[in-house]
DNA sequence: AATTCTGCTGAACAATATGACCAGTGCCTC
DNA sequence: GAGGCACTGGTCATATTGTTCAGCAGAATT
């Protein structure tokens, strides 16, 4: 396709809508040292390739009132994978679900209110026909918060080095 | 403190705002039905709290070249937490890092240009002294992609309830 | 019962950003 | 050499922003 991959100036447009997302186009320019039709469409463009989804708040579980994050490890039974992967869905502490590599098994994402919650949780999420087995990791620091800025710099570098 | 959780109005400015993330107060405050200074207020207030960390771009790894996910877990030797911690924060495919309950052991998101590729991520990864032993689960699908919304749909709902 | 707080409303204002255009220019490809 | 493409720098009318104001209702305090 060769529609895949970003160049500099996206790159740069990433980096600074990461760090002052509120800006607007224009600002944006000015930044940047282009032009605002420019800037208007490369972010288009950056949208409708979907490299860049959408500018949705970044919520916070803890602020919330969820500040308990663990991983769970969920091994399905044969032919079961549709049932658990709608049961999940259906469950908010469920933030994030996949499936892996190996047997039937499955990796979620899960918060709670307090160390005790999690026990309901986990309880409300195993506690499901089609899941044999579950083990869980419960998360005590987040060095390094989900994040994308090296990876599109990098990005940027092996596409400019083209 | 009191000052966790959300009501039903920030829920649904924090819903809103999921679904169309470039819209402005104005229009927000039409959505909702309120005045406009209300919006303004609770959408400060709602990123003070910190419950609205930000609006940073979205941006999808696959787009960037990078379409294949893994998770990865790491035991550290004992001691060695710091230098682990340091050496994954600056691998760019290292997306997120948490330390997890047992031992020394550490879970990491990895992304890839390709399964050979994700070969020599690991190797970058786990190629460094303070880590004995790795485990790495191939992510295939994602049935629940990233989520917050039922789960701010619940906090809203219980706070309500109050 | 009176008072003070707090949050919401509805309105105003100047300043700014937006979307939509345009002609002109440099570069690359065919 | 002609087109196609991306970028520039400019215009325009319209919409949105940030800010401030007074008024009002309900809850809590005195």
């Amino acid at each position: 396709m060769g529609t895949d991959g970003i160049d500099g100036l996206d790159g740069r447009i990433i980096v600074l809508l990461a760090r002052e997302p509120r800006i607007g186009v224009l600002e944006m320019s000015r930044r940047l040292g282009v032009a605002r039709g420019t800037a208007q469409a490369r972010l288009d463009r950056l949208q409708s390739n979907g490299v860049i989804r959408g500018f949705g708040p970044q919520v916070d579980p803890a602020a919330l009132g969820y500040p308990v994050t663990a991983f769970a490890t969920l091994q399905i039974r044969q032919g079961q994978g549709a049932d658990v992967r709608a049961h999940l869905a259906g469950v908010p502490e469920v933030l994030e679900l996949h499936t892996t590599t190996g047997g039937g098994d499955m990796l979620c994402r899960l918060v709670a209110r307090s160390n005790a919650d999690l026990q309901r949780v986990i309880d409300l999420v195993v506690g499901f026909d089609g899941i044999v087995r579950a083990s869980t990791a419960i998360v005590m620091e987040n060095p390094v918060p989900l994040r994308i800025i090296p990876l599109v710099e990098q990005a940027a570098e092996d596409r400019e080095r083209n």
